[in-house]
DNA sequence: CTTGAATCTGTAGTTGCTACAGGGTTTATC
DNA sequence: GATAAACCCTGTAGCAACTACAGATTCAAG
């Protein structure tokens, strides 16, 4: 039994966030002390490591919930588990194509600009244009 | 002279969204009708191309101010101009590592899984463990 | 029993928009 | 000149995923 105090230190997961966590059902109403202070046991901590750890990985906290409800319905199977997971290995490999084109073109522009001390500069010009090709 | 529709028609940006950037001190109030209907001139639709265009390339509205202000201030230099646009691709940088080895550690818990219908998952088990390494 | 640390609830802030509600204005048509 | 449709106005609330308070209460140590 541990004091959201405690389990914010195991978790490192900040306090706030864990009562938000509790706020919007990705974490389970504890008990609490007679004066109303939270208290977690090891299940607790288990679900907190596993929110932690898919957020770490880039789940959104709706992928989460559904990760929860799957886990927390006791049959799941491999396949639904898989299928999260590959949508969400999907919106990664979009997310580094458009960053490896935004860095492309920003390169590009930048190069064209030598950092001196000129009132004049290719990347606000580049800027002022509207988008090529 | 074009009202905010015909704006937002030529920029491509939303009209509540033009109402933002100018609540928000990016873009310059405007003339208005004697009914209260903005009207634009050129040099407004040249300003939200510009903000449009740097938005797309990933800077933040603050990034955006700081542009407008080395333009408006009109005595920028090349070299303040690409500080910000190093910083940025600095940003880009850090994020794209970031992903990768997002990219690459969840696709090999991924791979741990076969997808089948068992009552039991690779990846699950990965995600109650704190991280490795 | 007192102090100080920890915790409580509730609300507001962050970024960059977007989506209304409930009005007023402009323009086109008759 | 009336009317309708299309447009625009302000102001507020919502999204994700937290974070940061204020002001009150409770707990643990000495």
């Amino acid at each position: 039994m541990v004091t959201i105090g405690g389990l914010s230190k195991q978790t490192g997961c900040n306090i706030e966030t864990i009562r938000y966590y509790e706020r919007i059902g990705i974490l389970l109403k504890p008990p609490r002390t007679e004066g109303g202070h939270r208290l977690y046991e090891r299940e607790h901590i288990k679900r907190l490591v596993f929110v932690r750890r898919s957020r770490e990985l880039g789940f959104s906290l709706d992928e989460v919930r559904t990760l929860l409800r799957l886990v927390d319905g006791k049959r799941y199977t491999c396949r639904e588990v898989k299928a999260v997971t590959e949508r969400h290995l999907e919106d990664i490999k979009k997310k580094l194509s458009d960053l490896r084109r935004l860095q492309k073109t920003l390169r590009d522009i930048s190069s064209q600009c030598e950092g001196g001390s000129v009132p004049d500069c290719p990347i606000i010009d580049a800027l002022f244009e509207e988008k090529r090709q």
